[in-house]
DNA sequence: TTGAAAGCGCTAACAA
DNA sequence: TTGTTAGCGCTTTCAA
């Protein structure tokens, strides 16, 4: 399995190997005779260049880190296949890991991935505090974080508005007429869902309701937990027409709860979720949603990342997008 | 962003750079003190080795190649999940790439790849001849096919044992007293699907039973795809009892077509699909399916993958696995 | 237009 | 126990 270099191809045509390495590299300064002498040989001797050696002189690897807390988690596997496809338009491969939401994890990884000189990183944060105990780290390689709202923390993110998100979803189903609006699944620790809950609540406060909540105990927001708090809550007979679910998939958890306890879904209580992740869209689940618009999301973390790496000195900028709602048949009109 | 290196550690240590080497690697033989006091500095530095570099001297950069046909495909995240956690324990790293189902890009991937010098691949071809195609380039690094029986091929690689999952569809759907079985969705160009509609085919002969079926029209097997089909299958009033899927995304697809069409699964056709893919546990959804035994067979490539680097010369083996049942509610007994 | 040589950061053989 | 040195495969100056 020993690989063809450039000097075995050099020897063969009988040129210094820096002439290979001309030729290859589309060098002006080389005799087109020469060039398509070389080029032919190492077709014939299936020469790869080794792109390691090349990076250690040129300084860059080509290569981008994506760091995600879980690639099973549809709304990161959508990320990683954005990420992916712009990184080959570019030129650059994706360095690809899980942090499993472990900041012990997440910090090791990124560290690996300084090792491996990628030339810049875009990770899915562990939580808020992820961005202060990366902040030694995120100086050696251009990093973007994703997903999370940092505030006013000086690191490039990207992010979609996620209290815009929790006040549109609670006009939405105030239009439809719903006045008992539950707000199920908010997760401590996580500016996401802080920012998710204060739209609900100031959506709230400006329609003149009350706001309720049904608060996550867990801190994971998996369809299994969705599920016991939900199975909790529907065995406390609440009194409300709507449940605003913090994320898709406790809503997804709702559904299934919702379904044993004989609660019909949107007849009984409408459900709305948050993400329109892709389960969202499946025939039966159908689910009423505020869409993070991933792909645009990645394009703008791409976009990002890439100015970054070709000016080190660009400071950061905070993207915030809007979100859609995206109507399905979860959530029904009620008098 | 000037990277510390080992000559840094050196000079402020007062030692030759070869002795933070060893310092580094765990090299027995150095003094405890020069070694405490290297690894001192190296921490107060801040210091990284560069993989990089390391791989180019060592000829292994302790990354894995990763080629899916698309990531975003719940069934390919979720072995991406357990390739990076097994990669991970052994100290390796994962470039991932989508193949989007095109040779030509696939090809390139692989290329790229082996420019990246990887010590090792797991592919999930685009399709049979994949094999063939890239039998130049799995010469030169340790590669592992994955999903797809290739039959005789001089490769290796891990399948479940689709002809048999296919046989158990069958006598599973035989055994709830079903006699007019469809399968539904057999692809061309696909020996995974091939097998599988094999597998009932031999089924319905042993049961003495006529096998039926509706082909797969387009390339792949998208949840569109699936629909589009079953809403022409149902516009054509078929007599059947029950539909056996080719696949789980396929089998989503008839759900929502059923749906449209008025047709209740389980009551009116019971419907069995083929992968288990983490979809068809869903609320609402919980589709009975032959399941591809996802964790173990990611395990068992993960074995193989290892042993061909380790051991070069170490040929070829192919690994059939056994799928299971995985009953939920969408088939039903009847008369 | 081409060749020679230095050097990227590290490991490993050889010397001391 | 430590230092010196060569070299991994490549790019890039500097000379020719």
């Amino acid at each position: 399995m020993k690989n063809v270099t450039i000097k075995d191809v050099a020897n063969i045509v009988g040129v210094s190997y820096s002439t290979v390495s001309r030729a290859l590299s589309g060098s002006p300064e080389i005799s087109e005779e020469t060039r398509a002498r070389i080029v032919e040989v190492c077709r014939q001797m299936n020469y790869t260049p080794n792109t390691v050696a090349r990076a250690m002189v040129k300084k860059n690897t080509m290569l981008l880190g994506l760091i995600l807390t879980d690639i099973n988690n549809p709304f990161m596997s959508e990320l990683a296949y954005y990420v992916d496809r712009q990184a080959h338009e570019h030129g650059y491969n994706i360095l690809l890991s899980n942090s499993s939401k472990d900041k012990d994890q997440e910090r090791e990884i990124f560290e690996l991935m300084v090792g491996h000189q990628v030339d810049g990183i875009i990770l899915c944060p562990c939580g808020p505090e992820s961005s202060e105990a990366l902040t030694q780290l995120t100086k050696r390689v251009p990093t973007v974080f994703f997903g999370e709202n940092l505030r006013e923390i000086p690191e490039s993110y990207i992010s979609v508005d996620n209290f815009r998100g929790g006040e549109m979803g609670t006009e939405y189903l105030y239009g439809l007429g719903h006045r008992n609006i539950l707000y199920f699944g908010k997760r401590r620790n996580s500016t996401t869902h802080q920012l998710r809950a204060d739209g609900y609540e100031n959506a709230c406060k400006k329609l003149g309701i009350t706001p309720h909540y049904f608060n996550n105990t867990f801190n994971s927001t998996s369809i299994q937990n969705g599920y016991l708090m939900a199975k909790q809550l529907f065995s406390e007979k609440p009194e409300f027409t709507a449940i605003f679910a913090s994320t898709d998939t406790n809503a997804l958890g709702i559904m299934k709860a919702a379904e044993e306890a004989g609660i019909r879904i949107p007849e009984d209580i409408s459900l709305l979720g948050f993400d329109n992740i892709r389960d969202a869209s499946l025939p039966r689940i159908d689910l009423t949603t505020i869409e993070q618009p991933m792909k645009l999301l990645s394009s703008v973390a791409m976009d990002c990342l890439f100015q970054k790496i070709q000016n080190e000195q660009s400071g950061y900028s905070h993207r915030i997008l809007y979100p859609n709602l995206v109507e399905r048949s979860s959530c029904r009109k009620i008098d």
